[in-house]
RNA sequence: GUAAUUGUAGCUCAGUUGGUUAGAGCGUCGGAUUGUGGUUCCGAAGGUCGCGGGUUCGAGCCCCGUCUUUUACC
């Protein structure tokens, strides 16, 4: 993998980049649509490449390691084979998972036991298992294994989590430089920084990732109950301090709005669930607002869904068709809405780089910011 | 016509031997959702208990009348 650094705001920290891998290049600040079990939900690859644009999207460790399980996806030659994805993908360990997900989770030294949320059945994740797991999968992006704190944890629990976390990078760096892709291409590794709400902890946690020299950065445990403010604050300390020639990536994030902040804050990539999940829960993310599309407002409103949306849908389909279809609970409904939110979602990165790398993305942030977040 | 049966929220229905402010599911309306347990979660509005009279301290529940639903018989 490689980060090109094209360009550097005067204004504010914002980038704009370039990551190439073995499946192709990512034009940076980006957004990576989330695919948790190797699908992003309701939503075809065809969909992805074409219309919404996707450079990049994510697989989940946790998810893919319990089905269809390691045996299968080597079988397939790995996840690209398996669902017909060309482009690069990114895994996530599974931290997060065994934290919000499995159940009678045990946290020691060597890992955190825990039992299926399927099925019951007990694995343990180690940061070497994890590492293993992760190479079957065969992302062209791997994250670490790290616990994630939580956002209300208090210091005494977070010093201690983020020492964890660091034993385990040491773990899975080892293992990583141990061990090879099975499939012919490279993978990069990208360490986390923890820390929680706290500024020495989040110092700290950086300059001992920065010290890993690895080929990304991520910065994890945000948006995970603390206010927003804190969040900004974090991404500041920890953006100080993390490599300027090495993408940085915040974790799980977030509304229009973070990923706006995030990006004037020095952010190159970001994944979240928002504009899938809120999508199927009828929620539409647009230039000028948000739209819950189950408002009966929406009911004899035959315009667009989205008269400047990029997406085939948003002018294919009428606000009036969309409700209907939410209110009717039609298949249709959730691909409309995850495929204009996504598509919005990347116009939106997109938009903030052509800004970046016109020297005017500041103004552009200050301009914009107001109408995306407004309800409408 | 006779006998039985039914009537409670927009819909389908609970509601104990009569006992505070009559409930549920669905629907309607609104909100939530941040490294995804694949139609989720939370909240709100909405009823003169068919109508009229009676008994009772107190009636959705008991009595009378009337209208109504369904069925059987003539």
């Amino acid at each position: 993998m490689k980060f090109e650094l094209q360009h550097t705001d005067a204004q504010s920290k914002a980038r704009a980049g370039l990551i190439t891998t073995d499946h192709g290049q990512i034009e940076t600040p980006i957004f990576m649509p989330v695919g948790t079990q190797g699908a992003v939900k309701a939503v075809h690859m065809t969909e992805l490449e074409s219309d919404i644009k996707a450079q990049i999207i994510l697989g989940n460790t946790y998810h893919l390691y319990l089905r269809p399980g390691l045996d299968i996806l080597e079988q397939a030659g790995g996840l690209h084979k398996f669902n017909s994805w060309n482009r690069p993908i990114l895994t996530d360990s599974g931290g997060f998972q065994v934290f919000s997900l499995a159940h009678n989770r045990k946290l020691t030294e060597e890992g955190a036991i825990f039992r299926s949320h399927i099925d019951g059945s007990k694995h343990m994740f180690t940061p070497e298992r994890v590492m293993d797991i992760e190479r079957t999968i065969g992302a062209d992006i791997m994250m670490v294994f790290d616990e994630c704190t939580p956002g209300d944890a208090d210091y005494s629990y977070a010093k201690k989590s983020l020492a964890l976390t660091e034993r385990w990078l040491d773990r899975c760096i080892t293992r990583f430089n141990d061990t090879e892709c099975k499939y012919g291409y490279t993978q990069a590794l990208f360490p986390i920084v923890q820390g929680c709400v706290y500024p020495d902890l989040r110092k700290r946690a950086a300059e001992n990732v920065a010290s890993k020299e690895a080929e990304g950065n991520a910065i994890g445990g945000l948006a995970v109950g603390e206010p927003t403010e804190k969040m900004y604050e974090m991404i500041e300390v920890v953006n100080e301090i993390l490599p300027q020639d090495k993408p940085r990536y915040l974790m799980g994030v977030g509304t229009p709005a973070n990923l706006l902040e995030a990006i004037e804050r020095g952010v190159d990539m970001f994944d979240c669930i928002m504009p899938t999940r809120n999508g199927r829960n009828g929620q539409l993310f647009t230039r000028y607002g948000i739209l819950n599309m189950r408002n009966k407002k929406w009911a004899n409103d035959f315009s667009p869904i989205d008269a400047e949306g990029r997406s085939f849908v948003d002018t294919l389909y009428s606000k009036a068709y969309l409700r209907h279809l939410f209110i009717v609970n039609e298949i249709l409904a959730l691909q409309i809405a995850s495929i204009h939110n996504l598509a919005f979602y990347l116009w939106l990165v997109k938009e903030a780089r052509t800004q970046i790398i016109a020297g005017n993305f500041s103004n552009w942030k200050k301009y914009i910011l107001e109408d995306v977040s407004r309800r409408i």
